[in-house]
DNA sequence: GTCTATACTAGGATAGAC
DNA sequence: GTCTATCCTAGTATAGAC
């Protein structure tokens, strides 16, 4: 089975977990806390930047764990285009935990964002919808044709994601 | 042009739009306090089972607003189905303010959602859901059908209002 | 690198005057 | 129905001992 987390410490991963679930203002430094098992104080020793900061490395971690399980495949000429396909669904069932768990790039997004937090997300999906693009085409799309189709491929994730944590019916996320 | 916000009193609507921009977490009394004018102590007044009290006033508030400007014109048997369609996507339109504006459905659901609230949100979706069925059945499709094509409708409209908002690609709320 | 202790602000909520 | 005043808790962050 596809891994996507491939590499990163225990407390980036506890705190990317936090932040998807709670979102940015859900996620209190007394709750890092607890899942971390650290003491409040100790966090900032791994995060002299506090909360913000912390926000900015988990969407750093996710562009990390997308461009090398999400990305890659994708671009890998060694594998049949199909193959590769086949390939990211089972990476992203994975990361997404079969649509249990929220994608950050929604849930970051809400309020009032800081602006270079803000980048890095959009910095994902320009990255991932660009690899999907040249992908399909790859199978015989011209370029509107790919843009359009991936473009829709990524709304259609979201909005699954969304659905499924709204109903907790595990049928609609089948991609 | 369609107008889904029939009725509602300017305080609810006040509070409606935080949540719904904001997030249950990152609406605090002191913000609502700000957008209606009114002090921290007058607000509960108005909503004597404060801030969760008023999470779910709004999304009873929305429930109403829904059945009135999105279902029964979708029930309205003195139109045809086609255009009933054409009517919906207006009003959805403008309840999204062409995407700019979120979805509270989404956004309520973030975190550890008190179970009264997910309630309603459940309803809400389950009554939309249910109303389409029954307008698609009309054009043509039977109930299997019917059923994916109005659960796809509302993925991709919730997809679509998750990617404009991280994007703020206007292109892409084109439903 | 983690802890205790502490500071200060913001958040949620209530009492009671007007 | 709105206000001032107040209470208590939670949230963010820092200082400094170990």
């Amino acid at each position: 089975m596809a891994q996507l987390i491939i590499e990163g410490n225990v407390l980036t991963i506890a705190v990317f977990e936090t932040f998807r679930k709670h979102g940015y203002d859900g996620t209190t430094i007394t709750l890092l806390s607890k899942v971390a098992g650290l003491k409040k104080s100790s966090l900032y020793h791994h995060f002299p930047k506090g909360k913000a900061g912390m926000a900015k490395t988990v969407a750093t971690y996710m562009q990390t764990q997308i461009q090398q399980g999400g990305i890659m495949p994708l671009l890998n000429k060694a594998i049949a285009p199909e193959e590769r396909f086949k390939q990211i669904i089972t990476t992203l069932q994975a990361f997404y935990a079969d649509g249990a768990k929220s994608c950050l790039l929604n849930v970051l997004s809400l309020g009032d964002v800081a602006p270079d937090l803000k980048q890095v997300l959009s910095t994902i999906y320009n990255t991932l919808l660009y690899a999907l693009e040249k992908l399909v085409q790859k199978i015989g799309m011209n370029s509107h044709e790919a843009k359009l189709w991936s473009e829709r491929f990524l709304i259609f994730l979201q909005g699954a994601l969304v659905i499924q944590h709204l109903t907790k019916n595990e049928e609609i996320f089948t991609l």
